[in-house]
DNA sequence: GCAAAAGTGTTTGATATACACCCATGC
DNA sequence: GCATGGGTGTATATCAAACACTTTTGC
């Protein structure tokens, strides 16, 4: 089945990044019936870009649609195949599963991460109604195959990205206040940065609107919320600006 | 004969960047008997790693060896096939070309460009004995495939890596002056930079050392030497230091 | 001597860093 | 009232940008 309709050799994974209050945390599905965890991944089908096959992917795994994914990186050993790891996913699915099994052959993986809000995006266990479970990525459980490799990766190319993006916000909610933009820098980037000086280094990019509301509900001074202006990025961009932090 | 040895559906492609006095080049090989022009490419056998996969199709295209190598992109839309351009391509090299070749079907691209000091490391034709022209990234020929756009999209990484990394130095020679660095950045980022506070900026990096042997044989004020020190480049990176140009 | 490139210094404005102050809110 | 978080202001150090001065070389 899968030979006929996939490219073969050709993997597809996906690491989703969700934060919460004081974490940034991984989508992983359980593989029933073990302690082990995978990374939502798939193949490529022959009549269908990589982009819309980790397209697919993400939204036949976890359910997800229209979020922000990032191709970072692909990985290719010659001894990248994993036999026992295919065989317990097989059992786990009540697939048949043999020595000569497509899916244990060397596969190159070509690797996305995806950027959601978690109170936005909520994940589902997707169509194989798989147990799936945020994890601190500082905290990961064990993994198959070398997903855990392929996380850590994703962990430093956003890093990388988001030292010189503002693709952060594609974390936060449409309208968020400064000190929540803060958190998820210092969340991220895993140091902590001043208050007075964060706020007026992001104004100065020009790059988000003040609006009139403020965060209601939270105790203390309620900060103001802030939105996104794709407008005003784009015109930065076109000046050269740089958003590096 | 490539069905059996190589990973169906999967190719490299080289991006090769050399620097002449005023311009950013990339090396490409000419289709004989066309005017085309393709990178130096190739595919994955079935037991390398797909960055030995790019270390042996450099050095079988373009005789080049211990260079700088990145993997900056994988590209492969499901139209990505080209059964005339390979066509063209097999005559050229007079091999037998059917529809039914194995180089006709989709591939998916792993793209690496490499960073060479034009001086030191001298391509050849390659295996294939083809002819090869250093060509200004401003001012492409015709290619075949795709092979503008990669070209194209190496660059991009290459400006936005080189705006992070200090990387330029794999296209200077091992000893280089101020200005020579100096020029590198200019000619890659596409604009001029002020000299005196270039030399503070990059020196307050403190990554390079200064050596007691100025440039010779050149008109005017003899530059000093420098040399990238490894060591001294590992200290500030576990210091967090960024080297943003 | 003159022109040009390189090394270095100076001036001014912008940004980084650290911290202070006041305001709004819940308790 | 008090603690806490948020908005804003201030002082100092550092860096960026522009430019000047001096040295060294070829002609």
């Amino acid at each position: 089945m899968g030979e006929e309709n996939y490219l073969p050799h050709v993997s597809i994974d996906c690491v989703i990044f969700g934060l919460t209050d004081n974490s940034l945390n991984a989508l992983l599905l359980k593989v029933t019936g073990t302690e082990s965890w995978v990374l939502p991944g798939g193949y490529v089908e022959k009549d269908e870009s990589i982009e819309d096959a980790a397209l697919h992917v993400l939204k036949s795994r976890t359910g997800l649609t229209d979020i922000y994914l990032k191709q970072f990186m692909t990985t290719g050993n010659s001894e990248r195949s994993f036999p026992d790891d295919v065989r317990r996913i097989c059992e786990s699915l009540g697939i048949e599963w043999t020595e000569g099994h497509w899916a244990n052959k060397r596969f190159i993986s070509i690797c996305y991460y995806a950027l959601i809000d978690v109170n936005k995006f909520k994940p589902t266990g997707g169509e194989l109604e798989q147990e799936y479970q945020w994890v601190d990525i500082h905290n990961l459980p064990q993994m198959l195959m070398d997903h855990d490799n392929i996380l850590r990766k994703g962990y430093e190319a956003l890093k990388e990205n988001l030292g010189n993006h503002p693709i952060g916000i594609n974390l936060l909610p449409d309208k968020f206040t400064m000190p929540e933009l803060q958190k998820m820098y210092e969340i991220i980037l895993d140091k902590t940065l001043e208050r007075s000086h964060f706020q007026k280094k992001m104004l100065r990019f020009d790059i988000f609107r003040r609006l009139e509301e403020r965060r209601e509900g939270v105790p203390h001074k309620r900060p103001f919320l802030y939105r996104f202006d794709e407008n005003k990025y784009q015109n930065e961009l076109k000046k050269g600006a740089r958003f590096d932090v």
